[in-house]
DNA sequence: ACCCAGGGTCATA
DNA sequence: TATGACCATGGG
């Protein structure tokens, strides 16, 4: 079996096992974009908080966020965690939505052009670059997660100490350029590495314990 | 009292 | 190229 058709079998294994995900349930691009960057290194919770806080002060759109101070921002998404770095870094985006003229004019661009103007917004990296490439502007970009990258390792498919732009080519290499697979197999992927293949290893069964060195003591 | 979460940047070496 | 410090809240 080829590496991609390995890819394709892990994903039916993690589906069956745990079904859709339905993640990212924004009601606009905007709102997921924003999602993107809240999220980092914050568990979801904390940022679907702050989201709640910029939607009860009917900020959550381009043109009304953009008339609040950053200290204005940080403030309402405070429990998201990093909220000045995070505020200033909302601005930031902010600005680059304008250059295009709005976000239809970003998310219109082609998917190699929108993945380098977002990576040049300061505290927009590879990650948050895909996760608002695929999930908000729906492009088939695939997101490479701290996630990903263990539990390969585990199935002994990776060293673990590849580069992001390598995981995402393998990926995309393997799979459909399938915008709904892409989604569904990174949020299924961080499903089971919350359950199963956290950094302390402490699994003994799982749904991929057939192919995993860690279970089988390699 | 820890550990961690859907990262990224910057200063060092 | 590769580590380490830093950012900060809230849940388990």
């Amino acid at each position: 079996m080829g590496k991609g058709e390995v890819l394709l079998a892990i994903f039916r294994e993690l589906l069956s096992a745990y079904g859709p995900q339905g993640w990212w349930p924004g009601e606009s691009a905007f709102e997921v974009a924003v999602g993107a960057i809240l999220t980092q290194a914050t568990n979801w919770g904390n940022a679907a908080r702050a989201i709640a806080n910029l939607k009860a002060a009917g900020v959550l759109s381009p043109e009304a966020l953009s008339r609040l101070s950053e200290a204005e921002i940080a403030r309402l998404i405070r429990p998201a965690g990093f909220f000045r770095q995070k505020a200033r870094r909302l601005r930031a985006f902010l600005g680059l939505i304008g250059k295009h003229g709005g976000l239809e004019g970003l998310f219109s661009l082609p998917l190699r052009r929108l993945r380098e103007e977002l990576l040049s917004v300061p505290g927009i990296g590879p990650e948050t670059a895909d996760s608002i490439a695929l999930y908000a502007a729906g492009k088939p970009s695939f997101v490479i997660d701290a996630y990903t990258r263990r539990i390969l390792s585990r199935l002994g498919l990776i060293r673990g100490d590849e580069l992001y732009e390598e995981l995402k080519r393998m990926f995309e290499e393997s799979l459909p350029r399938d915008p709904d697979l892409y989604k569904e197999y990174h949020a299924l992927l961080v499903r089971h590495g919350k359950e199963h293949c956290r950094a302390r290893p402490r699994c003994t069964d799982c749904p991929l314990s057939a192919r995993c060195d860690f279970v089988n003591g390699k």
